[in-house]
DNA sequence: ATTATCTATAGATCTATAGATAATGC
DNA sequence: ATTATCTATAGATCTATAGATAATGC
């Protein structure tokens, strides 16, 4: 076998994932993804040498190219549909805690050294954003969606899936459910 | 004069209040904010003897009742109109740099003691969702508004502005041009 | 006398390193 | 021999406190 990754090292990783998701870069301590653990803090260097920052990058590239993978699928999946892509997007998006794109640039990556914060920036356009702007332009061109700014749009669909993961927590209701009620609003629009 | 606030407070309150926003309440330090203002670290606790948590918590209240009246009166004054409420309340918020509901619920006021972070829940509630909610309500009862969960789209409403905040920032572009291009989104949807 | 800063520093917390230990795999 | 932890601790950073200083207002 080549390279196993250790089922350890692989626990460290989603733990650190979540709450890094959840509060962010600095306001999670080592202590803390270890104390989830029920490990030392020290022993996270065994698996990460790096530290807290190898740690931020790995499990946030991963997370990154995880929503590449599972958006494109969606898109792919659902057909030349307007409705049906949102219906996938916003249903990947609603299971698989989207990122919350403001907040890692203005306060995550600015934290970080140079290297991965600009390898993370490139990755946040391409893996996130892309590809739901990609979806609505070749869906303008069919004309099934209006032509609004499709960056901008993307990027309106990415925090309305925020707000979605967010309000599924809180209320207790299923992600799914949600999902159907909000898509009536962003394919057509609040007035009645 | 009984209580002149002296200009000093307010200089710390605006410096504070504006690096709280961009990155919550753990990634700003006492440093930072003295640090923009040109003064020592240890002299904000003349301002604010409580230290960072009464400052943090003095500006983000004070932030939440400035949203509120602002709201308020934006949706006052646009009239029985769901499209001027709307383009309203995104204009108040797009340059009045929103709140991160998320970041705030699931970090920042984590961080807090108990007393202050039940205080901010609720003005959470009062001041940012409410009166869009309300607006929403009022809408739907004249048959303007079709009828999602207000409180869900009131969300949603809040969450596009902040995309709009940053968007305007990053691209470089008027927040009421951003505003102008978002309404029809919101009014009409993305289904041509 | 009051206001608004400063210097110096204690104490807490956090990251990171060094070296020891125990369990498992060959 | 390798894997995965541990204890102990150095060094950095951050919050908070104590007391000094300088400028302004009465």
């Amino acid at each position: 076998m080549v390279s196993t990754i250790s089922a350890a090292r692989e626990r460290v990783q989603a733990t650190a994932e979540r709450l890094f998701a959840e509060r962010g870069y600095k306001a999670v301590t080592l202590r803390d993804i270890a104390q989830e653990l029920g490990i030392r803090q020290a022993s996270l260097y065994y698996h990460f040498p790096g530290g807290k920052e190898e740690l931020y990058v790995t499990v946030t590239e991963r997370g990154l190219q995880a929503h590449r993978e599972g958006l494109e699928q969606a898109i792919a999946g659902a057909g030349d549909s307007l409705e049906a892509s949102l219906r996938a997007i916003l249903n990947w998006l609603a299971t698989h805690a989207p990122v919350d794109v403001g907040r890692m640039l203005l306060a995550d990556l600015p934290a970080i050294s140079e290297e991965p914060r600009k390898r993370l920036t490139g990755l946040l356009v391409e893996c996130l954003i892309q590809p739901i702007e990609q979806m609505l332009k070749a869906a303008q061109e069919r004309r099934e969606a209006r032509p609004v700014d499709p960056r901008f749009a993307a990027l309106a669909i990415l925090s309305l899936a925020e707000v979605l993961h967010a309000h599924a927590r809180l209320s207790g209701k299923e992600a799914s459910e949600l999902v159907e009620a909000a898509l009536p609003m962003l394919l057509d629009g609040l007035r009645a």
